[in-house]
DNA sequence: CAGTGAGCGAGCTTCCGCTTGACTT
């Protein structure tokens, strides 16, 4: 028996089918061994290596450490079962690089005492499969390198920067090689909307008709010279970038068209153009994706998960599941030589020979395509979307008829069009225009008989040159107005057309553009407002970080720049550890002046994100900066009145400086009441400030400071009722009176969650209580509890010889731990706390590494001034003036 | 935003690409 590997569990299916019984084909469900991604999974022996949290030993040669995941152990297991009873081991994971790296993987894992083919097809077929073992090769070292290169790159650009977005910005944030560019791109279409400038332009439209047939014709030219148009503006500024046309506004349109109305009209040119539309190649993932987008509205996530299925396919009365479509992650355009033998025979039998003309051929040039598999296609092109609709359900049926369509158009005859122009000529009250028309004409359909959608242009009457308006003649001007038109900004990206994007400047693979796509949305760098994609306040300011201090890492190149070293390094001719020592040590010329040196210069000058949005009248600078839980703008300095949060429909397109001092200037109480509180009268706000959502009783104004509580971190406004904002205000319920002292228990709601609280004595509630349902019985359980959370003394080991501090083990929070007063070093979970002799612990401790640079943030001391003025002792505080209080809060926005 | 209060030894987060189930609701 010969055991054969792939990738992916459909394709060993199908494989096994065309191999028959000599073979067993399984698959390695992917990559078998990684990086470890957490620090939990990194091996023992290397967790206390500086280098550990990458999984790559930076300072010997980049060598990295791979782990098995436990779902790739259980898949690892079933081939090795199966390896013992076999003489051969056939390699045939797909023909790329990441392909050649599981090949090599699973050498490495499994160690085979039989001997190793590597094999590779592009296309699922019997006879691509059969050429394929006739043909073996060996696992190509070089292309692994290179895939190991790409991996380790990847993982050091993340786990560098992401930590610098954590101290900077805001703790588990990321920047990635994809990630970032993706969020990027996002990020510069807002900002370029944002400056960008609406200019207004009219123009005519004369509505025209002959015999009986309606068309229009719009203004060209104005006494001889030609007016502006969109082209005539700057598509990123909106700003006109032709002085040599006339620019009409609506005045100077109203008046030309009043001219023209009784004048004369006549057509003085018809042009007619033969032309041809062609198909559009077969799909590729990220093409299906846009495709499934604009024609069925699907997310790009959504599409995958609808051409999984079709992949694995559907039983179609065999009892044997049949795959519908071939592979869906593909960046290939080609169709198999059956493919397209079966589409020329289908295209012949159902539309005639005149649809079809010998098979049509694709190539496609995007950069670091590597072209693994075949173009997404049906696997029978015969099997026709009619035929599977009892099968599959309508998301499946409606993919499958896209995926069918595209497919068979592709094999297909151009279409054949005929083009229009007619010029019109208008005279009239000492004025001129030129008015034209376009049509076209469908004169054989070709693809167009099964392609989606396709936009039609006007179709135009019969026109004659010298025609014109009047008695006797064909030709009528039923209305002439003048039409408004404005430059509209670049449109925001969608899900689909990000894809694009990134995969036009080869930027993320076939398998990661919806990942990525969700990825973004997942950390909160972008969001979907209809189907457009907007930037956070945190996306951006992530990005204004990165592109200033690390902006060869973020450049668009820069994916396109490492295809072309990791294609040198595949074809042997460079040396991978010297180009990761340039990228990260900086200590060749050849990449980049290397990431680690540059992080470490640069962290401490890099500030705390604020995104500028301009100067008011006064120039005081208009600032958003993020709170902890929202953003908020800022002017100036800051300080009460100077800032307000920003409401979470607020782009940061419509977020001018106009539009910041309208919130700061609205911020003093949220715009509407919740409702009126009963018996004071007075009206409840919800408003949502830089640290969280609070409710307000009243209304704040000079020298009032109305009732105020918090709630609970995250919850959304829209969820506020009355009724909870009047439970919070309620805080702090009193329960009942202490039977031993007398004194009032209450239950509330502190900075650390809810509590219990009678003479200073508190308890936090558990979280199976309900702060506005407690009972006094409850309360008094709580309180006769010891306070937890305190570390508590397990065992005094020894003293240290010589200084003779105190070597002892507590048991804290996290477990037990044994410090000498300044280290502290947490015991193995399995050890025993009191079986540990004094030496074990001073060589653990010795071991310990040194505390240091953990939370280097810049000015660390306006952060703890801010949050003095809650910790001073009650007594000055009451006394101490609250304006006083106000000042010292004013750098609280860092 | 304002107000009602701690203590203590944190350690972790994160990347890109290749694949599907196995979970829960």
């Amino acid at each position: 028996m010969k055991l054969v590997i792939v990738e992916s569990p459909a394709k060993a299916k199908t494989i096994g089918r065309f191999l028959g019984n000599d073979y067993e084909v399984l698959a390695s469900f992917g990559h078998v061994r990684d990086l470890p991604g957490s620090a939990a999974e990194v091996p023992e022996e290397v967790r206390k290596q500086p280098w550990a949290r990458f999984g790559v030993d930076v300072a010997n040669d980049f060598a990295p450490v791979y782990v098995v995941s436990a779902q790739s152990k259980k898949h690892l297991s079933e081939i090795k079962k199966r390896l013992k009873g076999a003489d051969k081991v056939v390699l045939a994971t797909d023909e790329d690089r990441e392909g050649e790296a599981i090949s090599w993987h699973l050498l490495e894992v499994l160690q085979p005492k039989v001997p190793v083919e590597r094999i590779v097809f592009h296309e699922i077929t019997r006879e691509a499969i059969s050429e394929a073992i006739a043909h073996p090769r060996v696992v190509d070292d070089n292309l692994v390198r290179a895939q190991e290169t790409r991996r380790i790159l990847d993982r050091l650009f993340g786990y560098s920067l992401s930590p610098v977005l954590w101290k900077k910005v805001r703790p588990k944030l990321s920047a990635g090689r994809v990630q970032s560019v993706a969020v990027r791109l996002v990020v510069e279409r807002e900002e370029e909307r944002r400056a960008f400038k609406v200019s207004v332009y009219w123009d005519l439209e004369a509505a025209m008709s002959s015999s009986g047939k309606a068309f229009t014709a719009a203004l060209l030219e104005a006494d001889g010279k030609r007016v502006a148009e969109g082209k005539d503006f700057d598509s990123t500024t909106g700003e006109p970038k032709n002085d040599k046309v006339v620019w009409l506004d609506e005045a100077a349109a109203e008046a030309l068209a009043t001219a023209l109305r009784p004048g004369t009209w006549k057509v003085v040119k018809v042009e007619q153009k033969g032309a041809t539309q062609r198909p559009y190649p077969p799909f590729i993932t990220s093409t299906l994706q846009q495709a499934a987008s604009s024609v069925l509205g699907f997310s790009p996530r959504r599409t995958m998960q609808i051409a999984q299925r079709l992949y694995e396919g559907v039983d179609l009365g065999g009892g044997e599941r049949e795959g519908l479509i071939t592979y869906m992650r593909t960046d290939s355009v080609t169709l198999s030589g059956k493919a397209l033998a079966e589409a020329g025979v289908f295209i012949r039998k159902e539309y005639g020979d005149t649809y079809y003309d010998g098979p049509r051929f694709y190539s496609r040039n995007t950069p670091g395509a590597q072209e693994a598999h075949e173009a997404i296609r049906p696997t029978h092109l015969g099997r026709k979307p009619e035929e599977v609709a009892r099968y599959v359900d309508t998301d499946e049926l409606k993919l499958y008829r896209l995926i069918w369509n595209r497919t068979i158009a592709s094999q297909m005859v151009d279409a054949q069009l005929l083009k229009t122009t007619a010029d019109i000529d208008a005279t009239g009250g000492g004025r001129s225009g030129k008015f034209r028309a376009n049509g076209s004409v469908v004169k054989f359909q070709g693809f167009l008989r099964v392609a989606d959608s396709n936009t039609q242009d006007a179709v135009l009457p019969e026109l004659v040159e010298g025609m014109g308006v009047g008695a006797g003649q064909a030709l009528a001007l039923d209305k002439l107005d003048a039409v408004r038109h404005e430059t509209k900004p670049p449109a925001r990206y969608t899900e689909a057309t990000l894809v694009k994007r990134l995969e036009e400047d080869g930027i993320g693979r076939p398998s990661t553009y919806a990942p990525t796509i969700s990825l973004i949305q997942d950390r909160g760098y972008v969001e979907l407002r209809g189907k457009a994609l907007l930037p956070t306040f945190v996306g951006i300011a992530v990005v204004q970080l990165l592109r200033q201090h690390f902006s060869e890492y973020v450049d668009l190149k820069f994916t396109a720049r490492m295809e072309g070293v990791l294609d040198k390094i595949a074809e042997g001719n460079q040396n991978w550890v010297e180009f990761l020592r340039g990228f990260y040590l900086g200590q060749t010329e050849e990449f980049g002046h290397g990431l680690e040196p540059q992080i470490a210069a640069k962290l401490a000058n890099i500030e705390f994100p604020a995104i500028a949005l301009g100067n008011d009248a006064e120039d005081r600078p208009l600032v958003v900066r993020l709170g902890r839980t929202a953003a908020f703008v800022q002017r100036g300095e800051g300080g009460e009145g100077h800032t307000a949060t920003i409401p979470s429909d607020v782009s940061f397109e419509e977020l001018s400086v106009a539009k910041a001092e309208e919130l700061i200037a609205a911020r003093v109480q949220g715009d509407e009441a919740l409702g009126v509180e009963p018996t004071s009268g007075l009206k409840v706000y919800c408003i949502l400030g830089p640290y969280g959502p609070y409710v307000q009783l009243g209304e704040a104004g000079e020298g009032v400071k109305p009732k105020r509580a918090s709630l609970p971190k995250g919850t959304p406004i829209g969820d506020v009722t009355l009724q909870i904002a009047l439970n919070y205000l309620s805080l702090p319920r009193e329960l009942g009176l202490h039977p031993e002292s007398g004194k009032p228990v209450r239950a509330s709601i502190g900075p650390f969650g809810p509590y219990v609280v009678c003479e200073r004595d508190f308890r936090s509630l558990k979280k199976e209580d309900n702060v506005f349902g407690i009972t006094f019985e409850r309360a008094m359980e709580l309180l006769s509890q010891p306070k937890r959370g305190a570390k508590e003394l397990l065992r005094k080991v020894g003293e240290r010889p010589g200084t003779g501090e105190a070597i002892e083990i507590f048991d804290g929070r996290y477990g037990p731990y044994v410090t000498d007063g300044t280290a502290n070093v947490s015991l193995p979970k399995q050890a025993d706390p009191a079986a540990l002799t004094l030496e074990e612990a001073l060589r653990m401790l010795a071991e310990a590494p040194k505390k240091e640079k953990t939370s280097r943030r810049k000015a660390p001391a306006k952060k703890a001034a801010a949050k003095k003025p809650a910790a001073k002792k009650p007594a000055a505080k009451k006394k101490a003036a609250p304006k006083k209080k106000a000042a010292a809060k004013k750098p609280s926005a860092k």
